[in-house]
DNA sequence: GCATATTTGTCCGTATGTATA
DNA sequence: CTATACATACGGACAAATATG
């Protein structure tokens, strides 16, 4: 068990190791990105067949990728009937924006207790996202505003809480693809943004975490206006 | 599409719909439940053909119960080395009692906003706790500790809250397995889950949760010394 | 460092069961 | 009710990586 092996050695191999991945992971890295971007609509059944065809990989290894994108929420199965990208009712919609709530605003918090946070990440998203809005391109808006609270929650310094808001975006994403344009939706989002910053540059973390409900509390709304309202099809 | 079929037809349909699992999943659970219950310690490796031998599934079946498993962060899988019981740093049970705070916490607060809690289920797991640890069974007093603790974030009737806690907890048997005796472990916290549901009943939801924040600080750091200090083999 | 045995990764063919037109 | 399409599960095969002596 002793390394005679030389650190860079040793480092290389680890290296490679974590780099590796397998046929499996890469096929669910491929339809995540399908699916969240928008591209198989929710609702759409996954043939197991056709993509497994078009992707060159054998039926067992797309199962593998099917049940991990289950696990996340992004499909759903249903037995001997095959996977269907998630449709999201309005009550789920709800439920995820809650438990958003809790774990955005316990981010701020923690990371206010734990002396000054690191902030430039974080205006780095939201400088970013006002000159995509200002140039109208909504779909980097879109990216940059779900970017900018994922680095919320990173100020914490917590992996676990940081995995949980990156599933809870990519879900989240299947409802804002329901809507006609997803694109200007974070739109009236980015100036808030900014809001949440200066609050959080001058100390205000409490200011902020409850300024940052009031938020969430709005885009909920407008979320479910959405479903409610006009069966807006998208594209 | 028109259903013909009169309302008991169609319901009966959905139960067994519902009720139906694969065998992925039955295997799933299998081997989910030995390994919270600690029968196959942190460490193992979990060999493929032995273990689908045993269980008379083929490898295929077995390698997607394994993948369900590795997102439940229940075993590690390490590519062409195959799958491990996942072994918990110090770290990583650190963060864990985190998150573990800010969902008990939050659900606490939530249940006491939305009108006056139903508390007969908490009050259940806490009694027959009480009960269980006078006559020194261990073993159920653990269980009934993490049932009540489930129970608690259950008063705040979000599904995604309640599945994220039960995942929490799964994760948290690793842990305790490490100790030597994780029963006893659990006995002093009785008592103030007691103290908790006295503060729930008198609706003093803030004092709860200020109380439970201390109470897994606690618990952690009861915890933390079992890692760092004793090697205690389990057994 | 090398050769070997073991184990996993991937794919295929097929038989069975299930849903739906 | 039948036929068709599809998912489920199995077992076998071989390549690739790893562990062992």
């Amino acid at each position: 068990m002793t390394d005679t092996r030389d650190m860079t050695t040793v480092l290389a191999d680890e290296r490679r190791r974590l780099a590796r991945v397998g046929t499996a992971e890469r096929v669910t890295e491929i339809l995540r990105e399908q699916i969240t971007a928008g591209r198989f609509a929710p609702g759409t059944r996954l043939s197991e067949e056709k993509i497994a065809d078009a992707l060159g990989v054998s039926r067992n290894t797309l199962r593998e990728a099917f049940r991990l994108l289950g696990h996340e929420k992004l499909v759903v199965h249903e037995l001997n009937r095959g996977v269907f990208v998630r449709v999201l009712t309005a009550e789920e919609v709800s439920d995820l924006y809650l438990l958003r709530q809790i774990v955005e605003c316990s981010a701020l918090v923690l990371a206010a207790r734990s002396g000054t946070p690191d902030l430039t990440r974080v205006v780095n998203a939201v400088e970013q996202a006002e000159t995509a809005a200002v140039e109208k391109r909504w779909h980097e808006v879109a990216t940059l505003d779900l970017q900018f609270h994922q680095e919320l929650v990173a100020l914490a310094h917590s992996p676990r809480l940081d995995d949980l808001m990156r599933r809870l975006l990519a879900e989240l994403r299947l409802a804002f693809h329901i809507m006609s344009s997803s694109g200007q939706f974070h739109e009236p989002y980015v100036l808030r943004n900014r809001n949440l910053v200066t609050l959080l540059q001058h100390g205000k973390a409490d200011d902020a975490s409850r300024e940052l409900q009031s938020y969430l509390k709005d885009a909920l709304s407008q979320l479910l206006r959405a479903f409610t309202g006009g069966e807006t099809t998208a594209e």
